[in-house]
DNA sequence: ATGAAAGCGCTAACAT
DNA sequence: ATGTTAGCGCTTTCAT
């Protein structure tokens, strides 16, 4: 900058001005650091301005997901990094995958705020940053902050609805993680939707082999349900496979929650109750823009409908 | 930092050591300052110290790609960022699929290193740039870098020799953009295999709904093909599609560059080539980080192998 | 082994 | 409208 204020000649400040879009100057002389500019390749140094600016804001959020290779992680990821360009500031994405929640939102944790979608038991380690938070997809446990969530309970019992109205009474469950507060409200749906008369219920299945074993189990097993519904999308996959290995594929109604890539062109097309991850990258960016530039009001809870979308698999009757 | 020194009754440096882990320091002194720095919560600020260091390392690198969502991109984000993770550096993610490549690079420029899947159509305003880039999956324009690629003549050749083994002869291709070296090799290799007999040809295909339609009106032509090679997944989709439409998923063989998920649950299977996404982010990453340390050697251009994988579609016989 | 002083590149506050 | 000075939080260099 110095070499640049020697060259138009002209003050260390003025070449400041000009950088920073200021229209305090004159013209010629800004048109004369613009030429310097140019001729020397300058470029302004982001860390030290940061440093002496007085909003000590880095331009920078966190995104930190379960898995950015996930078509829900993926769709939600591409929404923010979209949202984030719009305003000119950066992403810096994080994989939350390998169980070291604490440690990677820390490493991270340098930036003007964090979209979270959390995954260990407690965030309460969140308490001591000074940078907002915005959770996705699942609550937090231990702090309070902003969190944009699925219909989780809505679009299970919809889910559960539409296949006792094919006929369906007996209805297994298979889902996720039980102490993910996804899983916890898609099963609360689901027993809410059946009233008393839950079918087979398999939790804590972390991937789709997992999910296939399980279904066949369940399949195979005394009085085997009419019906299957799936947590999410990687369960509703092994789901596919179960029912293909044992030829009930057009037997068997499955309904999965959370819609995925080619769903309608599987054999019997799947029913999902499709989420919207995009809406919700964007809706998380948007508060967490808000908060970022102020605001102080009390955490909200945003929820983001889902669709039903029939295809063939929740319409088989019984 | 002042705050911990007068706190912990050393000087500023002291603290500076024990927070930088330099081993100079008697052990009480090193206890004491550990215990200011907990009790007051300090937490070094990055920037600062980037702007007084020696070696100007951002410990941040950024990794530029058509569109995070799309699998294969999503697959090769997450390798790179498990890379950088295990050497304790994070991941700025853009997006490039918006055309303004230049732009979406130099908003990230200030970090240690780039890795880049190029779009435009020449890469040579980052010769300007200070930073070593790593090109992946296409060959850059106008520059010289490290570039880490799929064997995309010698995959597209051998889906091809594969499609002939069974009896095709007249075998359409169907390809993505034809500037982008990609689409360029694998309409190489897809010409070497055939020799002169090349057949039907749609280039510039950008979505599965434009390959859909282009793949409708290849079959519905004077002479159609027998056969049907897709250059990307999106497009072999699109394919899937239309030969489901026209009730030929059985009669017309398929064999797509690029596997996507599920291709194997689809009726009939679809045969891919196989690209090693996670590799090639792996490769990337790694390759990216000697540049960083300071290998001065020539660019490399590293191809990674693909592999066909049978799964029916591409077995059709004539 | 520890500390004092200088300064990285920039912007804030205050002149002029 | 332009320039001067101080200092952001840290690491370097050099002294002790």
């Amino acid at each position: 900058m110095n070499d640049v204020a020697r060259t138009a000649g002209v003050s260390l400040k003025t070449v400041s001005r000009v950088v920073n879009g200021e229209t305090t100057v004159a013209p010629d002389l800004a048109a004369r650091v613009r030429a310097a500019v140019e001729s020397l390749d300058y470029r302004p140094h982001l860390g030290a301005s940061l440093l002496r600016r007085r909003d000590r804001h880095t331009g920078t959020i966190g995104v930190l997901l379960e898995d950015v290779s996930n078509p829900f992680s993926a769709a939600l990821h591409r929404a923010v990094i979209d949202e984030a360009g719009a305003r000119g500031m950066q992403v810096l994405a994080g994989n939350l995958a390998e169980g070291r929640e604490r440690e990677a939102v820390l490493t991270v944790a340098q930036t003007d705020g964090l979209i979270i979608a959390p995954m260990a038991a407690n965030q309460a380690y969140l308490a001591s940053l000074r940078v907002p938070v915005v959770f996705v997809d699942r609550l937090p446990t231990g702090v309070e902050a902003d969190t944009v969530l699925s219909t989780n309970v809505a679009g299970a019992a919809g889910a559960i609805r539409h296949l006792i109205t094919q006929g369906h009474r007996r209805i297994a469950y298979l889902g996720d993680m039980r102490r993910l507060t996804t899983a916890k409200d898609r099963h609360r749906g689901y027993l809410r939707a059946l009233g008393g008369r839950a079918g087979p219920e398999v939790h804590d299945l972390r991937d789709a082999a997992a999910a296939e074993r399980a279904a066949i189990a369940v399949l195979r097993g005394p009085d085997p349900p009419t019906a299957i519904f799936a947590g999410r999308s990687l369960i509703t996959i092994g789901v596919v496979r179960a029912l293909r290995r044992l030829g009930l594929e057009r037997v068997v109604a499955l309904v999965g929650f959370d819609d995925f890539p080619l769903a309608d062109l599987l054999d019997p097309p799947v029913t999902v109750v499709a989420q919207d991850p995009a809406r919700m990258g964007r809706t998380a960016a948007l508060t967490l823009f808000e908060r970022i530039d102020g605001d102080k009001s009390a955490p909200r809870e945003i929820r983001i409908p889902t669709t039903l979308i029939p295809r063939g698999s929740g319409e088989l009757a019984i």
